[in-house]
DNA sequence: CATGAACTGTTCAATTTTGAACAGATTTTC
DNA sequence: GAAAATCTGTTCAAAATTGAACAGTTCATG
């Protein structure tokens, strides 16, 4: 099965970004940006984690995304949008490529293969938010916390069966999955309990948890 | 604001693409694909409403989007997709492009504007898709059913405030916001009694609706 | 190592949501 | 236009979810 990506090859993407590109580190819990900002760049993730967050008019929070190496942060600034939709901010230490957006469009514009690599990336983000979306559509917050924590466990671990998973508040979690804490704090213990995770500061997920997403 | 679909212009899309095309006539209720066939193609909505629905294991069923002309269906089958994700039904009578996975992928590597009106439009679908998943982590089914009725009135009717709707079921409309029909019944017969909508056959929606999604 | 801050486990009443049912209305189809 | 199929309004008990509270734990940092 051929892809878009492997038409175009990965290599290097950024290198064909000429000026308009700056690399930094950046700090857990210090804004990469925030909803409402202008939004004139995108960022490029090298290294570390970042939570997508919304929040909305009464102060309830939401998160829309868990974004890692190799994706990108702000892609909205490339359609219409003036202003950021949502609050970037990381959850680890990281090191991001911030590229102006004139910058960016240049590079598309000129180069098919910069275009083709952007584009596969977009409709595999696609893919994965019309999952997310089916998955809140579909299960119950009880299915829905045992995916994100599966999902959280293969994050970058290409497949391997168990992991083990930097920490993540139950807070979090419950803002991932739109739900309370209470009810994440008694799911977690439950899975715990019958021994599909474990944690007692680092969080391991055991693959045994996949019963719980695919059991009727 | 400049966006790339500004920067490449969005005449004759299509006329770029040469061979492994078609047009075709369809009926609503005959799926255009189902969910699991293979995916060698992606289709282009020139007329018509359809619906993107998905099928969880226990037959439960979820529409993940209403899509019409100028929207793209499939499009997961130009990443690694080798099977349809969802089913794609029309809900009125359509024509519709089908365009050959080779052929759309020559397209987009050989031309520089074809890339970006194609780009620019997964930028904007990425957004919409954001919006449903935050739409659906924030708010109660009320206001989510509100949105969905706003959202539909305003569907290529650009932004004028009242409008009328061609019918869709309570079952739909469920599936849509992921609740139960009874829910549905239950806020249709609310927002009419308030004066927000009005129906007997076709169903008009009141700008006035908005106070739903709008207020705390 | 003491203190405040942040996180977790747990409880519980109030509320929301489900799911199934049934009768009446409407639409389709033969 | 009669019969069948689909859609709607409504009800209701059972189940799930919320939101707020409070005590116990861990953490970090001065």
């Amino acid at each position: 099965m051929k892809t878009i990506a492997d038409n175009f090859g990965e290599q290097d993407f950024l290198s064909k970004i000429k000026g308009g590109k700056v690399v930094a580190k950046y700090t857990p819990k210090k804004p990469i940006f925030r909803q409402g900002d202008p939004a004139d760049s995108i960022f490029y993730i090298e290294k570390g984690k970042v939570k997508l967050g919304v929040v909305s008019k009464r102060g309830k929070e939401a998160v829309v995304a868990l974004l890692g190496p190799g994706d990108f942060l702000g892609e909205g600034a490339l359609a219409c949008q003036a202003r950021r939709m949502s609050s970037a901010t990381p959850l680890t230490e990281c090191i991001i490529v911030r590229i102006e957006k004139e910058a960016m469009v240049r590079a598309l514009r000129s180069d098919a293969e910069s275009a083709g690599v952007f584009l596969a990336y977009l409709l595999i983000r696609n893919i994965r938010i019309q999952e997310d979306l089916v998955d809140q559509l579909f299960n119950s917050s009880e299915k829905r916390l045992a995916r994100v924590l599966l999902l959280l466990a293969n994050y970058g671990n290409e497949g391997k069966p168990d992991a083990v998973i930097e920490k993540i508040s139950q807070e979090t979690l419950a803002e991932m999955i739109g739900t309370t804490r209470s009810r994440v704090s008694h799911f977690m213990n439950k899975f715990r309990k019958l021994g599909f995770i474990k944690y007692n500061g680092t969080l391991e997920v055991h693959s045994s948890l996949l019963s719980v997403v695919l059991h009727d």
